[in-house]
RNA sequence: UCCUCAGUAGCUCAAUGGCAGAGCAUUCGGCUGUUAACCGAAGGGUUGUAGGUUCGAGUCCUACCUGAGGAGCCA
């Protein structure tokens, strides 16, 4: 039995008749008398194999009998179809090497049954294993790609934003502090600030990067540590930020349905819902959003009464998106329930020229964004009303002493994106490794 | 920080205040087409912790610990 060429579970249709090498696990094994059904998987995917009693060595049956949950092996076999099998082919088993074998008195602990939220994260090292959790760990790193190659390939250049950072950008309380050789320093909440300043040296800008914000947040969509991409250009108004917030969006979504449909299939993803999400976006004011959700509660659509003026709670924001089948953008919020850095709306200043993008299907928000602040004085001025250090904002304000533009761009939070697009209930399952308010373990 | 719920075998869960149980996992046996395979058997327990009530507490009471869902805040 000489060497087969390797091959991976995933191309396997490419070696049809053809006998290869996989490198892999045993995700489970079957047996039926003198037929044992290993299934393998490779990362790539998973396969059956078949090994007949009277097909192989008494050795090689022995061997593969005797295998545990998750033992990592090396195996050489046929690659036949059958219509019996998921993904059209199985592997007619001829030999099997043992790498490592999962000894009995420790058996893996993630069986194919269920199991509790606290237990699979104890284990997410494991958990993320089964094809379920890879195929979303697949398509978070296809979207991460597609949002790259979106803003590359539209002329903005990557600039990434420190992690260490010498000062908040929304007062203190959110922050993660550090020691900075005796000085305090804070884990970065969002790169924003920094990537205003590079998009005055190279006009179209975007970082992309981990960022912490300390919440006490325990809810489905809250990570302490989560990954943002910020898109930041000159010469930008709000129409711009949010022309460029729904082309962005559909992209993403167009990529993924194209590139990991597979994967889509694997976590059940209703598809058809994605293939809505094609631009133009509806665009709605907080007014008319503020409208209904009065009209919703009135007629008991939502318990909690809105009051005009507030920024949207999550149930209200959930409400919304599912008013619709694609994103829907809210902009005008009232500038009292927004950031310092945003720019008054000129035909009324009580409003800030701001956007939320609230994902469909009940997800809400997963993209921020707004025109920032250009005149000097009035972002002096806001500094001072929202009590923060000027001097901490002292370069800040230096963009707009040399050389002030009008200038926007938005922050979309990676999870709470691949969370949509997968259709899971939690963000948690979206990164590899969550940090969420309870736990910082594995 | 607040509200609600839950902690029982490795896992998922049962058990009127009265003998601590099942399925899966593990081990052994059976089965040549199984799809979370199935059938039979075995081993496996300080019921989250500390008090209290009671003849008797997994069950009722108090405090604490841990986790989950939500609110607020946010991407």
């Amino acid at each position: 039995m000489g060497a087969a060429p390797l091959a991976t579970i995933a191309n396997l249709a490419h070696h049809a008749g053809e006998r290869i090498t996989l490198r892999g696990w045993l995700y489970n094994l079957r047996e039926s008398g003198k037929l044992l059904f290993p299934i393998f998987r490779d990362g790539t995917g998973t396969v059956q194999g078949v090994v007949p009693k009277a097909a192989v060595s008494p050795e090689v049956f022995a061997r593969v009998r005797g295998l545990t949950q998750e033992s990592s092996v090396i195996l050489t076999g046929k690659v036949r179809a059958d219509k019996r099998a998921p993904g059209g082919f199985e592997l007619d088993v001829e030999d099997v090497e043992i790498v490592q074998r999962v000894p009995e008195e420790s058996p893996y602990p993630i069986t194919l049954k269920e199991h509790g939220v606290d237990f699979l994260m104890e284990h997410r090292h494991l958990w993320i294993r089964t094809p379920r959790q890879s195929a979303i760990l697949r398509i978070r790193a296809e979207i991460v790609k597609a949002a790259r190659d979106f803003l590359d390939d539209n002329g903005f250049v990557l600039t990434d934003a420190p992690v260490l950072t010498p000062a908040a950008c929304e007062g203190t309380s959110t922050l993660f502090p550090v020691d900075y050789f005796g000085d305090p320093a804070y884990l970065t909440q969002s790169g924003q600030l920094y990537i205003e300043s590079t998009a005055m040296a190279l006009g179209k800008v975007y970082s992309f990067g981990p960022t912490f914000r300390a919440e006490k947040s325990k809810t489905r969509r809250h990570l302490t540590e989560f990954w943002m991409v910020e898109p930041e250009m000159a010469y930008a108004t709000l129409d711009d930020v949010m022309t460029l917030a729904e082309g962005f969006l559909s992209f993403l979504v167009s990529r993924v349905l194209a590139r990991r449909a597979a994967d889509l299939a694997v976590i059940g993803r209703d598809t058809a819902k994605l293939a809505a999400v094609q631009p133009p976006f509806p665009r709605i004011t907080y007014d008319q959003a503020a409208g209904m959700l009065n009209d919703a509660h009135a007629r008991g659509l939502i318990e909690q009464k809105f009051e005009y003026g507030n920024d949207f709670g999550s149930p209200d924001e959930t409400y919304l998106s599912s008013q619709f089948d694609r994103p829907v953008m809210v902009h005008r919020y009232p500038a009292a329930v927004k950031a310092f850095y945003m720019e008054p709306d000129p035909e009324n200043p009580e409003l800030a020229l701001c956007v939320d993008v609230l994902a469909p299907e009940g997800y809400g928000e997963v993209i921020g964004g707004s025109q920032r602040v250009a005149s000097y004085d009035l972002l002096k001025r806001r500094i001072e009303e929202h009590h923060l250090p000027l001097e901490a904002f002292a370069w800040y304000l230096d963009l707009r002493r040399y050389g002030s533009v009008p200038h926007g761009g938005f922050g979309m939070g990676i999870e709470r994106a691949v969370a949509w697009i997968c259709g899971l209930e939690h963000v948690r399952e979206t990164i590899p490794f969550a940090r969420t308010l309870n736990r910082i373990y594995p």
